[in-house]
DNA sequence: AGTGCCAGTATTGTCTACAATTCTGGATAC
DNA sequence: GTATCCAGAATTGTAGACAATACTGGCACT
């Protein structure tokens, strides 16, 4: 006999579990929160805070803090068996490595990338070069809007990534990837000054995957971040960094 | 006054919570049995079977899967809201992408270590040797402990991890490497057959890092690599996939 | 004043209960 | 004989309760 239904004649008994999406909500607001900054760098984190706010339970917030931890969002103040949770601070250090990590990553896919067959590269450079004329638009006219540079310019990058990487390489990109995001908002106004070397770095991206020259176009993507990383140094040290007393 | 102690005059009535280490516990335990195949590749996983074989409760055991999922132990049967868990199959393609991956992030760390001050590479480099030794004896003696071959591989390979990588590469490579364990331990006995030429892989990123050449480093630990797949892949050719269906 | 201890509080870690969804086997209709 | 649908079983997802540990601030003692 359905038993189930009689719950819901008694009404506001339990609120409502949103069964299904919780996890995934919290692990993608909770990101949201680190990478916008509303959760300042070094800060401390309160799984029961977080719940609240997000009108849920602390069993799925506590995971989406696991997961995001493995991703370097967060850090674990270690003591013996209790784990003191914290926004994961942006440093200079942590930056270059972070950058160099994204740079080989994605030189990898690039590799791969450029070992296609012709006319798969040849589409592939197509849509490159059209983000990276929207990118020339934007930067000729001097307009800041700081969050479409960005998402153009990951697209750029995921679609070399999705030439060319497999299901590993994916996730991989798609978890360390979205931390860049972190640097570059702090500091995006700065950034956009000098966009232009950029531009010519993505141009030497897209001959090299023409041509079909692999490990051109994994240093290409590799130099890319590295001097991305470089443009980003200057900035922080007229900043300060963030939540690294 | 002491309220919580009354509890245990009531013995049995919670089956002692093992407070503080379970989900570590879950994590590697189910990491165990998934590497040396007891939980085998393609099969079905169900939360409430590992807690019991764990003697714990779902909780920890969930977090652990979600942890094991990011790592690629685990891929999710996706359906609208509810995610089937089933233990990673073992395939030549993923393997590949692994080996590759691993073989890049290494190289990463081996080009920060070539770059270390000169008496530094030199410690390093005679840690390495030693290893290596180590290998090149169980090798000639015939010895058949495969498990005490990999684990002298695996220590080899930390040390220029632990030498040249920051916490973030420290961490990535500590989430992949282990992956490899699944593959190395299926073919144990086959790759036991052709171990000079991963010898000799060996004696040229030692002879690299000790000249300080960086390119050569990468390169020699991504050769390494590289080489291990295609050993690995004949073996996989005779044998046939796991889990694959 | 400085230092160590102790109670109360805050927070984390795990457990059980329950809701929701999917799966399975068989009974029924055609 | 085959297809369809439904009841019950199996399983996952979230909530809330409870236990254990870490932190805090004040108090006594020196």
């Amino acid at each position: 006999m359905a038993v189930h239904v009689a719950s819901s004649g008694k009404s506001s008994r339990r609120p409502k579990p949103e069964h299904g999406n919780s996890l995934r909500k919290a692990f993608h607001e909770i990101r949201e929160l680190i990478v916008h900054g509303r959760l300042s760098p070094g800060s401390w984190i309160v799984e029961a805070d977080l719940a609240r706010h997000l009108a849920m339970s602390r069993t799925p917030v506590r995971s989406a803090l696991h997961l995001l931890q493995r991703e370097g969002y967060v850090i674990e103040h270690t003591n013996v068996r209790k784990s003191r949770m914290v926004v994961a601070p942006l440093t200079q250090e942590d930056a270059t490595e972070l950058y160099q990590v994204i740079g080989h990553v994605e030189g990898l896919a690039g590799r791969r990338t450029a070992t296609l067959p012709k006319s798969r590269r040849n589409e592939i450079a197509a849509r490159l070069k059209q983000f990276n004329e929207q990118l020339r638009e934007i930067a000729e006219s001097g307009d800041s809007r700081a969050s479409g540079i960005f998402e153009i310019d990951r697209s750029f990058h995921r679609a070399i990534i999705e030439a060319g990487a497999g299901p590993r390489l994916t996730a991989l990109h798609k978890s360390i990837e979205p931390q860049a995001e972190r640097y570059w908002r702090l500091y995006a106004s700065w950034i956009m000054h000098d966009l232009h070397p950029s531009l010519e770095e993505h141009d030497e991206i897209i001959s090299a995957i023409s041509n079909g020259d692999a490990d051109r176009t994994e240093r290409a993507l590799q130099v890319n971040w590295e001097n991305g990383c470089a443009r980003l140094a200057k900035v922080i040290e007229i900043f300060g960094e963030r939540g690294s007393w």
